[in-house]
DNA sequence: TGACAGACTTAGGTTCGTCTAATATAATTA
DNA sequence: TAATTATATTAGACGAACCTAAGTCTGTCA
């Protein structure tokens, strides 16, 4: 059987380390690494020859350290399997924190492509399926932190129909609605209607799939709607205001 | 930090491996154990000498392979681990065979008791919870195949609504219907009312938390209904007739 | 500008899990 | 029972990922 990935786990996590450590503070050192991995300064050494060697990073003795193309999509993929993993365990698991962060750590570099679609389609589902959503996973906070008791199912599915009846009264009279990406907030989410986005982040976007009827998160706003920074099947992505401006949403 | 478990991964499942070598053919050999886990006789036999002198298995050179208490309960607990992810993958998101184990294979080594925990909660209010349940997982299979569209979520809340309020007018009418164990049937799922066992397996219930409220899921039962195979808590169990009897369930 | 402290690398060693080649033992079969 | 075949072990080596101890580089500051 051979790895998953491109490189071992241990190279994965200097790759992300890596990454997060130049996101941070434009330039990553050795010690850095070194303090955040819980290695000693030898390690990182080796670990950064080896990346070199394979091409992830520029690297030369007493050098500083950037990541190549290749490193940099490696690290943000296995942030990716890392965020989408840990956001499972804590938002539907209901894990604590670290442990769901420590846990993630490990997981990400054995988690399939596959598994990984599925996980964030299953969150997707969860958020979107009016049987269940967030009342549905507080039901399940009750049920693990009660011995296996059920909180009182019944008024939670009526109400669900009744909004779901509201919605749908509401959804009749009006035409779907429809939006610009750019004009939605963080925290809002939709559903893609189509994408007109010209370019590399327009062929990035094809790549990643992300295509009608994909999900989108916003995450962040800078002033003056530039740029936008937005969540789709797991990754993170900031988009200048005209790109988002090509690509149409339903308001979920 | 320190590894959750007490052996490597390596180890782990050679430890796995040993024990379903001889739960199938009596008496395990390098032979099977190399050709299974796809390592060379010479690996494997570095690998017993490490389990040996760790007194997870009884060996000596060209002797046969046993399991001590030790070993077989870390065998066993691999197992529930991987069978747990395998489920879960399977099961919830739907995930092929093949790549449901593979996965899990690679994730059991690395996945927390905790999280373990909430993986079996969560299947199990999966399957209680009228909310969710095996349509609600059929409409996350659609909700896959079909790029995100959802299936008409109204009719099935619609239904459940409808089962849980016949449930419930039956429910008035009788008092709650209780059984032992011995006398429900494989594939029967109930939650334990009661634990009245003694002696070794009694403690090994206690131990396992399986108290009022858990869930009980019957597997196999041989001729003359003794023993009985039970899942609990994602572990499976073997009872003899007469301590299956001392457990009073509620079926599902 | 030159010393020096702190950061980084080199040198060299350990453990783990794997391998191939050679050897020893056990089982089968003529 | 002797020869042959199948299995298992020993010997020795390798790469990955870590470590400690000992040197080397560099930016800072007197
Ligand atoms: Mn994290
Ligand atoms: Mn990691
Ligand atoms: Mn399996
Ligand atoms: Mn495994």
């Amino acid at each position: 059987m051979t790895s998953t990935y491109a490189v071992s786990e241990s190279m994965e996590d200097y790759l992300k380390t890596i990454f997060k450590v130049i996101n941070k503070q434009h330039v990553a050192r050795p010690k850095d690494i070194a303090k955040i991995l819980k290695v000693s300064a030898p390690s990182v050494t080796g670990a950064l020859r080896s990346l070199a060697e394979k091409e992830f990073i520029h690297y030369s003795p007493y050098d500083l350290i950037t990541l190549t193309q290749k490193g940099e999509n490696a690290a943000k993929d296995v942030i990716r399997r890392h965020d989408v993993l840990q956001n499972f365990f804590e938002k539907v698991l209901l894990v604590e924190q670290k442990e769901a962060d420590e846990v993630a750590c490990r997981m990400e570099h054995v988690v399939s492509p596959n598994i990984m679609d599925r996980f964030i389609s299953f969150i997707e589902f969860l958020e979107i399926c009016p049987r269940a959503g967030e009342k549905w996973i507080s039901g399940f906070g009750y049920y693990c932190d009660h011995d296996g008791k059920l909180d009182n199912c019944e008024k939670c599915i009526e109400l669900t129909l009744e909004n779901l009846r509201e919605k749908k009264r509401k959804g009749g009279n009006e035409a779907m609605v429809v939006k610009k990406l750019n004009e939605l907030e963080p925290g809002n989410k939709g559903r893609v209607v189509k994408v007109a986005v010209s370019g590399e982040t327009g062929r990035r976007l094809v790549e990643m799939g992300v295509t009608a009827g994909t999900m989108v998160e916003i995450e962040k706003v800078a002033p003056f709607g530039d740029p936008i920074d937005i969540k789709v099947k797991g990754y993170h992505l900031s988009l200048r205001k005209e790109e988002a401006a090509g690509i149409t949403i339903e308001p979920v």
